[in-house]
DNA sequence: CGTACACTTGAGTAGGATCAATTGAAGTGG
DNA sequence: CCACTTCAATTGATCCTACTCAAGTGTACG
C-alpha cells in the first residue's frame, strides 16, 4: 500500500522478483530508515518488502508529504538526505554484486550490515547478530544457496563468523572489511525523523 | 567537486572502483538528470562521473540547496522525486546484475537505455543510437569484455542490435524487452528542473 | 608509419550453478 | 508423546557459464 513509514524497531528487506521467481534482495531496512518513499512519490512501488523480525513502524499519510515539504523545509531536507544515503548504499551493493568474488561479496555484506546496525543505534552483541538466513544472503549476493553455504563455511573456518539459529554472528568485522577490500566511508551527521 | 548539476545535454555515466582497478558502472546520466546530489547533501560523493559525449550542465551552488528547500517546496519535492527515481533504477539494475543471465542482462540494459533516452526527450534515431563501447557495457553488467562481445554478437545475429563506430544501434526494443523478461513500469508525470 | 583503442575469435580453465541426498531443529496434529 | 511435515544448513558429484590468456583485424590519430 502506498504509505510512507519510518522504521522504529525491527529488521526487514526490500526485494524484486523476476516473472519466473528469481529473487534479488536490493537492500535491508532497519530502525531509522524510511520505507515507501517511491510509492508516495511515484504512485507505485516497484519492489516488495518483508520483515525479518517483528517491526514497529510509524505511519505518514501518503498525501501529507507535499504539505510536510511546505511546512517543514528542514524535514524535507532530511527526507532527501535519507533518499540520497539509500542511493549510495545501492551503488555500493551494485559494485559488490558486479565486481567482487563470492568471498569478497559475503565479507562485504556482513561488514556492511553490522556497520549499519551500529549506526542505527544497536549496541553490543545485538549489532553483531544478524537475523538473516543463508537464502537471504544468497539472494542478496546473486549467488546460489549452495555456493553461499560453501563460502560461508570457509569464512567460518577462519573464525570470521558463525551461523546458528537462523542468524549470523559476526565475529571479526575488521577482518571481513579487509577481505572485502572495503573502505567504509565516514558517515556524517545522520538525521533521524 | 561538491556542486549540484542538472544535465542539459549529453550522456555520461556514474561508476565506482575497487582498490585494484575493477570498475562498476552504476548508472548512466542523460538530459534532465540531477548529478551530484550525494555530494551536496552528505559532504562527499562516493562515486565518480565521466562523460560519454560532450555535456552541457547547469550549475547549482552547493550551499543553495537548503535555501531552495525553504523558498521553493515544490522544487524540493521534484528533487526528491528525481532521487527516488534514481533509486528505483538502481534497484532494477541490481536485479539485473544479480539474477539475470548474460544475454538477459545485455538485452535489459539496452532496452533500459533506449527507454530512458526517449523519456529524456531524444527522438527518432537519436534515442536508438547509444554512445557506449563494449567495455562500458561489460563494466555495467559485471561481465568480462570478451564475454560481453560474444553475447552482443549473438543478439546481433538475431537482428536485435548492431555495433558500429563505438556506438550501439538498437534495432528491436520490444524484442530485447522480451529477451530480458522486463516489464517496463509506467512512468508517471516526470519533473524537469 | 607507428601507436592506441575498439572489436573479434579461438582455446583452455575455473568459479559457481545444478542436482541430489542427509542431518537437525521446530512445529503440528492425532 | 510420537509420527509427519517443513525449513535451514550441509556436503558430494557433475556440469556449464563465464573468465583468462592470447592473437588478429580494422580504424583513428599524431
Amino acid at each position: 500500500n502506498p504509505h510512507l513509514y519510518t522504521v522504529l524497531k525491527g529488521w526487514g528487506f526490500r526485494y524484486k522478483l523476476l516473472p519466473d521467481g528469481r529473487r534479488q534482495i536490493v537492500n535491508y531496512v532497519m530502525p531509522g530508515d524510511l520505507v515507501g518513499l517511491q510509492g508516495s512519490l511515484m504512485g507505485e512501488m516497484q519492489h516488495s518488502i518483508e520483515a525479518l523480525t517483528p517491526m514497529l513502524l510509524c505511519v505518514f499519510e501518503r498525501g501529507e508529504l507535499m504539505s510536510l515539504y511546505r511546512a517543514h523545509p528542514d524535514l524535507a531536507y532530511d527526507v532527501t538526505w535519507l533518499a540520497s544515503r539509500e542511493e549510495s548504499m545501492l551503488d555500493e551493493n551494485l559494485l559488490s554484486v558486479g565486481r567482487r568474488s563470492a568471498t569478497e561479496r559475503l565479507a562485504y555484506l556482513l561488514a556492511f550490515l553490522v556497520t549499519r546496525a551500529r549506526s542505527a543505534g544497536l549496541t553490543g552483541g545485538a549489532a553483531e547478530e544478524l537475523p538473516i538466513t543463508q537464502s537471504h544472503v544468497a539472494d542478496t549476493l546473486g549467488l546460489s544457496l549452495v555456493h553461499t553455504n560453501r563460502t560461508a563455511r570457509k569464512l567460518a573456518a577462519r573464525g570470521l563468523l558463525r551461523w546458528r539459529d537462523r542468524a549470523c554472528a559476526v565475529l571479526d568485522v575488521d577482518g571481513l572489511m579487509r577481505h572485502a577490500r572495503w573502505e567504509r566511508p565516514a558517515e556524517g551527521v545522520r538525521p533521524f525523523l
